[in-house]
DNA sequence: TCAAAAGTGTTGCAAATACACCCATGT
DNA sequence: ACATGGGTGTATTTGCAACACTTTTGA
């Protein structure tokens, strides 16, 4: 029977694209028996901040970014999920576009804050190696009916870049050609007249029509 | 700032086929300022018990069942969404054959606990009309490459019978031939040698060849 | 002129949809 | 015999996957 009632804490899984690899912020623990322990960033939510408000100020503190794409991933309430004491954790995902980070920041409690490649992870602190898989998950779903991926975009982009990201999220090569089918059939872009300059044939720049999330049309 | 912990409740839509019409369960509330208003049954989540355990023990203490297909759908942590008090609370979507649950029983918190027709809500206490909303889409999503409907039926059904509660949960007619290619195509079910008498020809009867949660696969 | 990435269509296959008639039974 | 729901197959369309060569630029 309740008696007493859980802490409720925000955890974000951040994802971005960097060095051609998906990758995510972790935290390093200094309390036992997670010391040394990497760990997703988060907090206790606030008595007057709703769950979307906690997360959001969690991501501004570790990372210096608002407006940010974030979405709710799932709520883990295992009782010995903490050690320490009972918390309900619900979990976030968030998308942001390295550039956009100038520098991490952490609290006291913690003695370090990185990146991490999310195909690499070690063993994380609490049931965060799930946190980790769910989050994979919603990401990869996503990406396939949602307009999201302009988060992790600067605003122009040639297609092989936007290509690259969803190769790189899924995990698997795409056609070339298949790829700018289902692309324009979905009508998220904007050609642009600037061209992106290299070594070789420059690439047309591309923008996003909107950068509101949307879910996109199945018909 | 964080300050004090936001309550931990659990809230759940049981949904059941019955007469025809997808129904929810609903409780009356008591306490102002939602005196007479229906909601979802729920209550706070013991120190513990984790929060599966905490909608099981809920579900079970309504309807009088256990083993019941639960899943969580999605955690409201709105400040106001409890005028008095600051609850998050995470929603579970049920799924139960109507024939299994004997009799309604409430707390004395309540004045009532009945069955509701989904497509007819009355205003509900709290955030619960957004709640259904999530509920009856995520229903509808997993109906199509899940075999959860296997909840709301009985060991032995007809292709009628299966046919009619997607139309029911979906809101639309589906074409018998293909809905039959379909199913047959996923490999769920057993033919088996009953048949139901009735007023014309009798149908066949079928059974799951499982009887547990699980993803189809798409391919 | 060469190297490197950009850009561009067609074909085949599989899955989803549309559609209508005969069958078995009880009355 | 007839009324009622049960049971069954084909043709078309549509979306997805496979696949290779030409173009443009910088060095």
């Amino acid at each position: 029977m309740p008696k007493g009632s859980p802490k409720v804490a925000v955890d974000i899984v951040i994802f971005t694209i960097d060095e051609g690899k998906l990758k995510v912020i972790l935290i390093r623990m200094e309390k036992k028996p997670f010391t040394g322990k990497w760990a997703f960033p988060g907090g206790l939510v606030g008595f007057k901040e709703s769950l979307d408000e906690a997360a959001r100020r969690d991501l501004y503190e570790k990372t210096g970014v608002k407006n940010v794409y974030l979405e709710q991933l799932y709520t883990f309430g295992d009782v010995r999920r903490d050690p320490f004491s009972r918390v309900v954790s619900v979990a976030y995902v968030a998308l942001v576009n390295k550039n956009r980070i100038k520098k991490l920041t952490t609290t006291a409690k913690y003695t370090g804050i990185d990146w991490f490649n999310m195909a690499k992870l070690p063993r994380l602190a609490y049931d965060h190696n799930k946190v980790a898989k769910y989050a994979l998950e919603r990401l990869r779903l996503k990406l396939e009916y949602t307009n999201i991926v302009f988060s992790l975009l600067p605003r122009y982009f040639t297609l092989a870049h936007l290509q690259e990201i969803y190769e790189i999220i899924l995990g698997k090569k795409l056609d070339k050609r298949n790829f700018l089918k289902k692309i324009n059939s979905l009508n998220l872009l904007k050609k642009t007249r600037k061209l992106e300059k290299g070594a070789h044939r420059p690439a047309r720049l591309y923008e996003f029509r909107t950068r509101k999330p949307r879910i996109i049309e199945i018909l």
